[in-house]
DNA sequence: CGGGAGGTTGACAATCGTCAATCAGAGTGG
DNA sequence: CCACTCTGATTGACGATTGTCAACCTCCCG
């Protein structure tokens, strides 16, 4: 089943990712493992799925980062997920046969694109890993829910303190960055857009946490953070919603 | 298993909504029509569940209608789900265990609350229950992620329009309207916090459209839609992101 | 060296929020 | 039947957060 080109352990952030989700036995692993995938390398602003087309394959990130938007008639963007390694990115997708959004690369990357009826089986098959995707798609959905609270009923610069603080949060746990500075792999105009706010007004909220110290940028998309706490303070941060296992939210 | 006081049917409109999502044997069905639950009537504003509480429950409306909303820090509060008869409520907050937002009733009505564990045992026996469930889930998220493109990218009046448009579909597929009017379950501050906005400002959107004929309101919480088809592009209301059977989508 | 994408800044405009008063309707007790 | 009260709807005046437009800057890359 396996691509000739591809290891066997290709899959393994996808297993670690499932595997906290719920308990896994060595054959739900094994099984995991064994998907069958093609792997395949893009380039940054490539679309993976676009709304409205049929979804044949469900997508997990090898590497790079990737976003999930909308468009509405006016021709503005919405994004609404930012997906980083061993994240499923579309299992929505290719269930509900018709894409209701789009998925396109932020950066340069790969991904493992599982066929439609493979995850199908899986699932129909190992009732634990049914469960672990199943929750999976819950904490997606919860992290959604925490976006519309923070776009519809928060300031500019609590939405920009609330996004750095997920990015703080999320990227060391996907084995990203370290210690407290991270590079942001999001234009401004991106930020705009996962936030509901323009180019402009972004880069004058950035200015404003950094000129009060709760951040620093050594560059425009490193973030230092220079403040932790007055920084979740700001951003009304409660990493609650991200449903993280009890080790990973220790100091948090 | 069954409680004394309701009858075998009780899950009925819950079986006819997973039946949409997914092929479901005779088995299946009795299954869910075998769930044990306590039937509970509900007054306009009980909380079914409180952020950060534990779930122990989980929930499906029989009757009435019910919010899932989230409190930010300066106590405003945001709206992030609408649920009316045969949605399970809250799936999401029984198996992440602590409840990342609060439910509760929007009018008088009454739900089934099926234990926990019950949830968790069916669907780990009958795959295409599980199924079924998953799918559901997704398409939960597929609302909340139109509800972020809404909040987010578009103004006052295509919010209104959008939220009005998603009542007009999903009551009749509910039974709970016909024709082209309706009665709102929302107060206007309780619109305000489904959309992001203030009640005076929802105030003001409604009457603008009602000027302008797009809709009629010979009471104030009763809806009539005047003319469809400007709504609906006045909204920028695709039905798509509901991902209803094909049945049920014909005329929109 | 030139081009382009992205970041930065200022002046100005507008959507939307705040505050506060008034109104309409439902329920309640006398 | 009539105050009385309470919630929700309505309206106006005013203010502010955020958007628009446009210029310029900076860095990277071919």
């Amino acid at each position: 089943m396996q691509q000739a080109q591809t290891s066997h352990d290709t899959l393994q952030p996808l297993v670690s990712k499932l595997g906290y989700r719920a308990e896994l036995s060595a054959e739900d692993r094994a099984a995991l493992l064994d998907l069958p995938f093609t792997e395949r390398p893009l380039e940054r602003g490539q679309y993976i799925v676009r709304e409205r087309e049929k979804a044949t394959h469900s997508c997990v990130m090898l590497s790079g980062f990737s976003v999930r938007n909308k468009l509405v008639e006016s021709g503005d963007r919405q994004i609404v997920a930012i997906h980083m390694k061993g994240e499923f990115v579309d299992l929505q997708n290719s269930l509900l046969v018709v894409a209701d959004h789009s998925v396109q690369m932020l950066t340069a990357g790969t991904i493992a694109m599982i066929p439609r009826e493979a995850v199908v089986e899986i699932a129909r098959e190992r009732p634990q890993v049914a469960m672990a995707m199943w929750i999976d798609t819950l904490i997606d959905a919860s992290i959604f829910r925490e976006w519309l609270a923070n776009i519809g009923r928060r300031d500019a610069r609590a939405r920009i303190a609330h996004l750095l603080c997920e990015f703080f949060v999320r990227l060391p746990i996907a084995g990203l960055s370290e210690e407290a500075h991270y590079e942001l792999p999001l234009t401004q105009e991106q930020m705009a857009d996962a936030t509901g706010l323009t180019s402009v007004h972004v880069n004058r909220t950035l200015k404003n946490l950094e000129n009060e110290g709760l951040i620093e940028r050594p560059n425009p998309r490193a973030v230092r953070v220079g403040d932790w706490k007055r920084l979740a303070a700001a951003g009304d941060f409660d990493v609650n919603y991200l449903h993280l296992p009890d080790g990973d939210i220790a100091w948090f």
